[in-house]
DNA sequence: GTCTATAGGCAGATAGAC
DNA sequence: GTCTATCTGCCTATAGAC
């Protein structure tokens, strides 16, 4: 059994390369990169992950179970529909903060580039928080809190895709009242009017 | 004075580089790619275009004035505020159909890893369609047609994020349904309701 | 304008010592 | 687990012939 501060080895790796992948993308980082910020060499991050692809699955992995965790933490929490879509998208402001996309955002652009089973990863990614925003949009819909335009599958695609999008367009100003302005848009477009 | 057809190997190679760019980013693109489908030498890029950067600057600089375009196009024609942006998400809907992003939606990806100059121009590329659509939008409130529920400003920035986003995560699905219904969601949140 | 040839660097990855 | 050393290949870019 290890040390406790060296058995995460694989977890700092993890952390900073999630932090690369998030601002610069997936093509844009390499194992040197990682290696040098926590002065180690390239050999100890093949050991860890024999290559780039599996590094990238073990991310997105990461990513989507936190992800998890923070959608059944708002579930589990007081809120009715919009107060829930509204800490959904809190969620996107806080990567924002400090200049990075959502981690399968900027996946989802170098997509057509990605090994095959980071292609999937992504793809369930998306899967899962559409269903959860379909969900919770059906569920303002009967509290009559929501009152989407159509289908709840579509107003989730358009959530979904406007806070993912939001950032896209934020990052670059380094403005995260353009993100705040624009996902507020959204959410008051999907509101249930007086 | 070269031959027509040969003239235009600046443009062809414009061509090939902004399909490459708009499907894998600028980073998982190389002038090998570009001189291969095109039958020339790497040399020959560099004798257009300096390097990359100068490339890259080209790109957007053409993709914008052709876009610059459409906007003008779309104020040339009859329709009201609403139909102004279904028709402007209908370009967004078009670059989708051959699987590629928005060229500054996937610069805007790419961000943190640009030449100072492509950044701006990004930027640039950004603030002229804010601007436009901020215009429409107003004009949509003047009219009647349109209710935002913040200012012109943010609703253009929702707009612009959400049709951004809306191809970014609609691309890996290879689904322009999806596009389709999250652009609509997007429309119908601004729209005055009965 | 386009070519051949090549420079110099960095990428992802592996072998084998410790 | 982490290291040193090294391989192979691709990248951007340049020089100079045609």
């Amino acid at each position: 059994m290890p040390k406790a501060r060296d058995t995460d080895t694989a977890a700092r790796i993890l952390d900073v390369a999630e932090r690369l992948v998030q601002s610069r993308g997936f093509n844009a980082f390499s194992y040197a990169d990682v290696a040098a910020e926590l002065n180690v060499t390239k050999a100890t991050l093949h050991y860890h992950f024999p290559g780039k692809a599996e590094l990238g699955e073990a991310l997105i992995a990461r990513y989507a179970q936190r992800f998890s965790q923070a959608l059944r933490a708002i579930d589990a929490g007081a809120g009715d529909a919009p107060a829930r879509l509204a800490a959904y998208a809190r969620i996107y402001g806080d990567v924002l903060r400090d200049r990075r996309m959502c981690l399968c955002g900027m996946l989802a652009a170098d997509y057509e580039t990605l090994p095959e089973p980071m292609q999937a990863a992504v793809i369930q990614f998306f899967d899962e928080n559409l269903a959860w925003l379909a969900g919770v949009v059906e569920e303002g819909e009967r509290e009559g809190t929501l009152r989407p335009n159509g289908s709840p599958e579509a107003a989730a695609q358009a959530l979904l895709g406007g806070l993912e999008g939001a950032l896209l367009v934020a990052r670059p100003y380094g403005d995260l009242n353009r993100f705040d302005a624009a996902a507020a848009g959204l959410l008051t477009g999907l509101a249930a009017r007086a």
